[in-house]
DNA sequence: CGTAACCTTGATTAAGATCAATTCTCGTGG
DNA sequence: CCACGAGAATTGATCTTAATCAAGGTTACG
């Protein structure tokens, strides 16, 4: 149901039953496959978007033509509401712009459109949801800086150990990672390529701090691991 | 004046005298000199900034000393606040710190504190306040998405010839701009050290595209540094 | 005028990107 | 069920960029 599937976002986790119902009313959803775009930094801005199940990939190609990876949202995620919140009035006009652009990850990955001109007015009747909005800018912030630190201040070989381990503990489960990403957009998303990540995955082994398997990374050392990364 | 002051700062400009006033009161106003700390990120929280006069730099130290500019308040700006929004409940714990170290740049360097538990009870009820945040936020979100941007798609001389013209805009007056920090800071801004950014500049310079003189750089040929950075 | 902070320059090194070639994996159709 | 082909991943050799190390030079300011 679709209003079930809004309720888990968070910045609409206020909202009753009726509002709920209201804001189903002007969404509209959209299927993507593996590979597909949601959108180019082309294309003219028409709102936000929620991934409801899949993976969807935010990124920004230099001239020359490298990738990278500014966020991967999960299911009851949003993604591309910064701009609502910019240039109040620029924002209907037909030249705005998305900021980057979005790829599905995984077949079968659906989404959400929630149209901007329609969302500014809820906003408008309910602050509910702009407190929420507050906090949730508030956290990818948080997000965005962790992600200039690593790029920044740590070598190649400490954000791979920092993302496996970042992973092992949202995963909280055993001692073991599941990639949900494939090793290519992994490096993109690490500020590096795949030879590159390839080699420190094969020397991180050598130090036996992990076993790899496929898509899946074991923690043999996990102190080690710790210790390295700081 | 103290309110004069508030007054100029975006997110509380649609308050009235009146709130301005109790503002003021809950306030408190610090000086520091170059070189001085605002907060370390070790310290606990207490509250945001706004910077009045002068300069403060944002910044992270990796373990091995290497220093990372996030970003660069200039007067009127708040920094700091994020964290007011990301753990309602966590705080006003004393385990709760600050994300990032921040230094004054010059003397004289006013600034504001707005402590977080009494800025919270005003947000309650004034929900102006509020979607300025959020309007607030999303710039901020723009800036860093171009800041990753840069430090992950372009190479060091395009960092630097881009932040050339991105200042030359912001001058928008003749074709020169004077840096206002130093190349040390310069260079932990943009991702590099000082021995590159100068051999950056001068390289800008055998192409003629720049001139540098102490602080001052003059752009030569403006077309060709565009060009450039792409 | 002296000292410290800032900046520049040169020589060297190291990290990671690029280029090129295989190998592996997996979905598709014969 | 196997063969094929495309995309993904790995590996090796080489090259480039920028960091590091070391030494001077400049500037600002007490």
């Amino acid at each position: 149901m679709l209003s079930d599937n809004l309720k888990k976002v968070y910045i609409f986790s206020g909202l009753d039953e009726n509002e709920l119902e209201t804001l189903s009313k002007i969404v509209k959803q959209k299927t993507f496959n593996k590979g597909d775009i949601i959108f180019f930094d082309t294309e003219p801005y028409l709102g936000f978007y929620i991934t409801v199940t899949g993976l969807v990939k935010i990124y920004k190609i230099s001239k020359d033509g490298k990738e990278h990876i500014l966020h991967l949202i999960s299911p009851f995620n949003t993604f591309a509401e910064v701009p609502l919140f910019e240039n109040f009035n620029e924002i209907f006009e037909d030249s705005f712009r998305y900021p980057a652009n979005a790829m599905a990850l995984e077949d079968e990955t659906r989404v959400i459109l929630i149209p901007g001109r329609q969302f500014r007015e809820l906003l408008e009747k309910d602050t509910k949801i702009c407190i929420k909005m507050v906090s949730g800018f508030a956290k990818r912030l948080r997000h965005m800086n962790h992600h200039i630190e690593e790029l920044t201040l740590k070598d190649v070989t400490r954000r791979v150990a920092g993302y496996i381990l970042k992973e092992q503990v949202n995963a909280k489960e055993s001692d073991s990672i599941s990639l949900n990403i494939s090793k290519n957009d992994l490096a993109a998303y690490l500020g590096t390529i795949p030879e590159t990540l390839s080699r420190t995955l094969k020397k991180l082994q050598d130090e036996e701090m992990i076993t790899v398997d496929g898509k899946v990374i074991r923690i043999c050392d996990m102190d080690k691991l710790k210790d390295f990364v700081v």
